[in-house]
DNA sequence: CTCATTTCTTAAGGTTTTGTTAAGCTTTTT
DNA sequence: AAAAAGCTTAACAAAACCTTAAGAAATGAG
């Protein structure tokens, strides 16, 4: 089953964002939005690893870190802002197992988790995580490990966003997901009207899927809505 | 409640002296004057040695070694003729647990045999464990315990930078590892996006394997991901 | 310790692949 | 019919990667 994995970021709405992204993977969050609270949860809990924010009221996650490599030894990540200074980024994250700056985007932070849970257990993924990485429905299979895609039996070459896209709509699929979802998902970033960039990979998907936008095979228009893989 | 011993020898009457001294030891011998025929028992039987002449026609011992290796675990020692070049025989019994230079007394023989299956049984554990360090597939030969290097039967050059880039991707075959990921793994540091210098020893890698950005035989590059060896 | 050798890193220039933009077009909705 | 949403296309921009070489750093021998 999924990992325990420790939050904690006094800036709730990125606690936030953070646990729903672990969640949508599966793993167990434990979520505080002050160190004292969090260590608590240190003793009582069997965590198999840490996100900590560096910069917090009173305790820093520094003080949470040492808490952490006191006793327990599980892999830890630190969150900083951007604009602190490197050397002092250094400092503080010195102990750490790896450091990401904020702002940073929900996926790269969900793969440095992964990597630091599969680092740490050392042996290989388990045969149910590593079917976690390959869809297959309708002639498609998608995999994640190696990004290839295959469609009736036959490679498709698609590109990184092309995939990241196509994965996502069919990890959904059964859901409508709107241009600002994928957006975000895919980049990480705010959704701008004015660009239609979503649109244009749809179009080179349906390209290489050989599907259509009037007689949808997979990637389906839901007119003021978004883009839907029927379930 | 002798073990199985699987002994491969083009020259009969040395694969027929061994089985002798084995069968008088009471062991279970199973003798192959061809690698072809050798390579089938391994599928069949559970051995717990196999005992190899380095050259033989067409398929040598060090194929069977590799087909061994990719597979089961279990002691090795290499038969190699005396006027081998030096290099040549540190290269062929590269990923063996043992090697005897012919001509060679008999008894010599079975007093390695006796030592190699009492290693085995008796310290199992570490003795598996020391297995994990070596890694073979596609006629690539990594032992982490030497960090040597062979491929088709040519030993290898590698720096220790190289080694450790090769031995993480080839652990991971099948699995697209990032820049990011391999530099964190092998510097076990922050990676600078900045810095190209994964990438220099992936083309370094490449040259002395033979391999090639454009027609990857070993390393393949994933853009916009990472790199990958094929499973 | 010093010198020679090996190994690593950096940097620059070039190539290929991928992403984005914008404009004109079509379909759907109001 | 007009407006809104989506489609298509192609050109341009940007990112990612490759190659090479030279200097820096580490290693090892004498």
């Amino acid at each position: 089953m999924g990992a325990n994995i420790l939050v904690v970021d006094d800036e709730k709405e990125i606690a936030d964002l953070i646990e729903v992204y672990l969640q949508n993977e599966n793993y167990q969050v434990y979520k505080f939005y002050s160190p004292e609270e969090a260590l608590h949860c240190i003793d009582s809990v069997k965590l198999d690893l840490a996100i900590l924010d560096v910069m917090m009221p009173e305790i820093d996650g520094f003080t949470v870190l040492r808490k952490v490599r006191e006793s327990l030894h599980f892999p830890v990540i630190m969150l900083t802002a951007k604009d602190e200074e490197i050397d002092k980024i250094t400092g503080l994250t010195l102990g750490a197992d790896d450091y990401i700056t904020k702002p940073f985007r929900p996926l790269e932070l969900i793969a440095r988790v992964k990597a630091q849970l599969r680092r740490f257990t050392k042996y290989n993924q388990s045969d149910s995580e590593q079917h976690e990485n390959i869809l297959a429905f309708s002639g498609l299979i998608l995999d994640k490990n190696t990004r290839k895609c295959l469609l009736n039996e036959k490679p498709l070459s698609l590109t990184p966003t092309e995939f990241s896209i196509l994965w996502f709509l069919s990890a959904n699929r059964g859901r409508v997901i709107s241009s600002e979802e994928l957006f975000h998902e895919v980049w990480g970033e705010k959704y701008f009207n004015s660009n239609n960039t979503v649109m244009v990979h749809i179009r080179h998907l349906r390209e290489k899927m050989d599907d259509s936008a009037e007689h949808p095979k997979y990637i389906k228009t839901v007119w003021g809505v978004g883009y839907m893989i029927e379930k």
